[in-house]
DNA sequence: GTCTATACAAAGATAGAC
DNA sequence: GTCTATCTTTGTATAGAC
């Protein structure tokens, strides 16, 4: 059941997010990224479909139509949210596991990079887990970007879950894609809660994750018997 | 840090989700329940509001006009996804904790619950979690109770978690609401990959969780120290 | 780069006949 | 319980002036 399949590439090259800005209308600017960042926080409150194009004017103080000088859609907006986060997400991944000496480092610094992403790219988080399916239902093959980018990123996980289990670090008892995805989506889901200035910042948050996810919560004092 | 904080009342009485069908126009009956599963089932693949009453309505083989008559809005259909689901699930629990023999135990039974409503109630469970925050921007205090169920449930998952943490079985270095939170999203997100005839049934499901989440994903082996 | 004005489509909801 | 027909509102997007 457990796949032993470690190789040293890391950086996996295959299926990359790019093409940036693909329904542009005008240059780059600070204005525009201004207007992203903008529209990302209303996308991420009250979801992509009922933040309206007049409501993201409003927020920056034109008016909808002027909106339309920078971009040529509403979705080349909420596309141009989620393309940042998710190579900026990659880049940081790829740094990453250049470095790691071991599965377990891999791990812990794959877990804590997905912490750290909670506060810059929180509003792009939150889009992304809430409109995912909508985005994903649209004709055409505008987003399935997304769907590569979530495969190149279960790659890189994968492969150092498998890493860890083969060297003995990680229990082999466990299933690799479902432990993948369990702690894939614990962290992520983190961005519902997670408020910059709270109790936790995010250093104590991936701290705690990384303790449970390794050592559970459980002592030795075994009372009962799992159900 | 960790507050010791056992009673034994954990079907908790505050805050109750009740008052089922409060936009209603027509009796309870079958065919209202019929229509109610359809538009959850698009609800979750689309999201709410993209969701159209005409997509309802041909789903059912009817005219949208018609959906009028048993429902006096959108936003009632919704409504009652949810509640139905709300309700069954914190049925479920406190059943569950009416009977466990300690905190192990409990929580053990919560986990599984959690995972057992992925099936009957993926469409719901997909709703809640995509349209959470529209549903609570809207005007008005129709849903409120989505914050009531919330707190309920969390006030019961609390007690079994501090419960073990006093009594020895859990681990007392870890934070109870963040090991709960991280717990119930993990349980949750699953709907996202969760196929009902796919490789895991819940059970599987369930017990893999138990696992990692009581005795972690880590041997005795520790080449590295947590970053 | 923004405004005014407006086209055009889609959506939620209603009234009354059958 | 459903259909036909329609009202009203809202939302995306465009054209051209400033």
């Amino acid at each position: 059941m457990v796949g032993v399949n470690q190789r040293k590439n890391s950086g996996a090259t295959a299926a990359p997010v790019r093409a940036k800005r693909a329904g542009a209308t005008g240059p780059a600017s600070e204005r525009r990224d201004h207007l992203v960042k903008l529209a990302a926080e209303l996308f991420a409150r009250k979801g992509f479909q009922a933040t309206t194009v007049r409501e993201i004017a409003d927020e920056a103080g034109i008016l909808s139509g002027s909106l339309y000088h920078h971009f040529d859609s509403k979705e080349t907006i909420v596309d141009e949210v989620l393309r940042t986060f998710l190579e900026d997400l990659i880049a940081r991944y790829r740094a990453a596991l250049a470095d790691a000496a071991d599965a377990r480092a891999a791990l812990s610094q794959l877990v804590s990079i997905g912490f750290h992403t909670l506060e810059p790219h929180r509003a792009a988080i939150t889009v992304m887990q809430n409109d995912w399916n909508y985005l994903r239902s649209l004709p055409g093959d505008r987003f399935d970007y997304l769907v590569r980018a979530e495969d190149e990123v279960e790659r890189m996980w994968m492969e150092q879950i498998r890493r860890g289990q083969a060297s003995g670090q990680f229990r082999a008892d466990v299933d690799p894609k479902l432990t993948y995805r369990m702690i894939r989506d614990g962290i992520w889901v983190a961005v519902r809660w997670f408020r910059p200035g709270g109790r936790l910042d995010t250093d104590a948050l991936a701290d705690h994750y990384i303790r449970v996810l390794f050592d559970g919560l459980a002592t030795g004092d075994r009372t009962t018997q799992p159900a």
